[in-house]
DNA sequence: CCAGAGTCTTGACACTCGTCAAGACTTCGG
DNA sequence: CCGAAGTCTTGACGAGTGTCAAGACTCTGG
């Protein structure tokens, strides 16, 4: 009979997870649906019974994806209480998740960049990269809050720059380079104070 | 009999060439050898007598590429006399190769992101970074130095940053937005000047 | 308990890929 | 002008891809 609407979501949830898994790991271009089944407890056919085509698999998982990622640092914002302590807990806190989810950050910035050349992805990249920007600007407009001070940078430039710090650190650090968290605790503890009003 | 070593050169130049505008448009996953090939005067077997596989190929391209951009915001750094002049020169300068050359810096956030998955390109992906690093580092400390001022971030750091807001406007202008150019002069205008120690 | 709807597996299809071998074409020294 | 070395084309191969259809399995309502 008729399975539960909410049992299908959560095989659909299913699949993506293990489409997350297998995408973190090899990237977008060379994830096959029979890989992800294979990590999943299920065969490469049943891909097509929650899914219309690949695209739709795939676009589900970014949506997915997304939904757990945008708000990673909002108790850092709503705990801190000085710009400082915000700074060193959201710093400490980047680094935190470097290393924790390289897999997933090196896959958001191979979507990323795979929708400069795929339409068809687009859209939710730029979905979720607005998200990610408001994401970063709630953190750098509390912490100016904090401090007393305006903010000199427009939360495009702001989350640009940081997304430059963070996208490089995390080269680096796949690429075994050991100095790569320093660097970029380093960074962002330097490159915040530059976006506050000097006054 | 033996064609000049000059010649085969020029073939290998020629087909990475051709790779290059295939890659740029296509990407780095969806390129294949014929497809170069059809973008070229010879046959999709050729590539095997000039390569030894796809890998190589792909790595003189890398190369090839790397050659012909890392000195591409020397003219601004000779030419300027005034920090607020270098600095125009440098944002105009990057307006004009985000629009002229925007396949070509695609494919290459395209290969830094693939190199984080695949290690075969992670050598030259990092030599190339490291060059562009101290491209954008020449002008931002000869801008220092136009300023008489001294500068607050590594050159790790202010590559990073610059790299950032470039991607981001490189993604919106492909994405179709109007706004991503004026953006990217504006940021930039705004951002370097950042940099300088405020004493 | 059993018929049937729902779920999943298996195997096949048409296609594209990198690679390579066989041979045709080109060029040039003798 | 001929033969050989170099150059290029053609066609094939095995592997891997997304997709889908046919059937096996599972579970439940009557």
């Amino acid at each position: 009979m008729a399975r539960d609407a909410r049992t299908r979501e959560a095989r659909r949830d299913a699949l993506a997870e293990s489409a997350l898994t297998t995408l973190g790991t090899l990237g977008y271009a060379r994830t096959s649906l029979r890989e992800i089944a294979a990590n999943s407890e299920f065969s490469h056919g049943v891909v097509h019974y929650y899914f219309r085509d690949k695209t739709e698999l795939i676009t589900y998982c970014v949506r997915y994806y997304k939904a757990r990622c945008v708000h990673r640092y909002d108790a850092v914002v709503d705990d801190s209480r000085t710009a400082d302590g915000l700074l060193a807990a959201f710093a400490d806190k980047l680094v935190e998740t470097l290393v924790d989810e390289a897999p997933m950050h090196r896959l958001w910035y191979d979507l990323r960049t795979t929708s400069m050349f795929e339409e068809a992805l687009r859209a939710d990249v730029v979905a979720i990269d607005a998200s990610l920007q408001d994401m970063v600007w709630r953190v750098v407009s509390r912490y100016a809050e904090l401090a007393g001070r305006e903010l000199v940078v427009s939360p495009g430039v702001a989350y640009a720059m940081l997304d430059g710090v963070f996208e490089r650190a995390l080269l680096r650090h796949l690429a075994g380079e050991a100095g790569a968290l320093d660097e970029l605790r380093g960074a962002v503890l330097g490159a915040l104070p530059l976006l506050l009003h000097a006054g």
